[in-house]
DNA sequence: TTTCTTATTCTACATTTGTAGAAGTAACAT
DNA sequence: ATGTTACTTCTACAAATGTAGAATAAGAAA
């Protein structure tokens, strides 16, 4: 499932909000807010993707993400691992912590991490 | 600087080859490959966008990327991670550290790549 | 030189994406 | 009851994207 940037920036309110009703996301939009038929749009065509679903309240509906936050964002970045470091994950690893934008705390951070997911893996 | 798809997949052929005639690109396509012209389009808009360059040799061009392959991927990179992770990295590390599809090995691998980093940035 | 092949430009066209007006409908406020 | 508001569906349309045919030009092969 690959959506294109509108659809997506929709969907990241929906997995941020879980549940929303069109004044939601209305509201958790940035400005200048997109109009109201616009979003209208995005939410059909991400019903027909059936990204999203919806539960009728009265006349109202209240929209929820199908697709999960964390399979849309592995599939894409694997996606890009693939392309851009030929499905290595060291190459990754190393382009990503000789990254300039990365401070000496995140990399103590890093490690941190590392090392406890090393450790949860152990038992 | 986005670039869709198709002209994503040339620049991978580009970045692979750093300097390639037609028939080297249409090499490098994997089956189906796409028609001659078809490839040409693509030149010819990455052309437009300042994606790449060519030398003249003779009448026939040798192209080259202008947009570097590591600024192309951290800038999305660093998209993804603002999108998806509040721009927190331990946020994505974590997620990242804890997919399933990492091995032990690898786990190993990174923080041997971490450590590697974080000595060579103290000095 | 005649023909074949290859690269390039132009033109074309269906799809997808980004955005939104028009109109209908139902709940809501007065 | 009745105009106002919120939401949805339909329709629309320009720009971007994916793909490629037609025509052309210029070496390469015969």
């Amino acid at each position: 499932m690959n959506l294109p940037k509108s659809e997506e920036q929709l969907m990241q309110i929906l997995w941020q909000k879980e549940k929303a009703f069109m004044k939601d996301i209305t509201e958790a939009y940035p400005e200048p807010k997109p109009k109201a038929t616009t979003i209208a749009t995005l939410l059909k065509r991400l019903l027909t993707k059936e990204a999203i679903g919806f539960t009728q309240f009265g006349n109202v509906r209240q929209y929820y993400p199908i697709l999960k936050k964390e399979d849309y964002f592995s599939s894409h970045f694997n996606g890009m691992i693939k392309n851009f470091f030929d499905d290595s994950i060291p190459q990754f690893a190393s382009f990503f912590t000789s990254n300039k934008n990365m401070t000496e705390e995140q990399l103590l951070e890093l490690k941190r991490v590392v090392e406890e997911q090393i450790k949860a893996r152990k038992k």
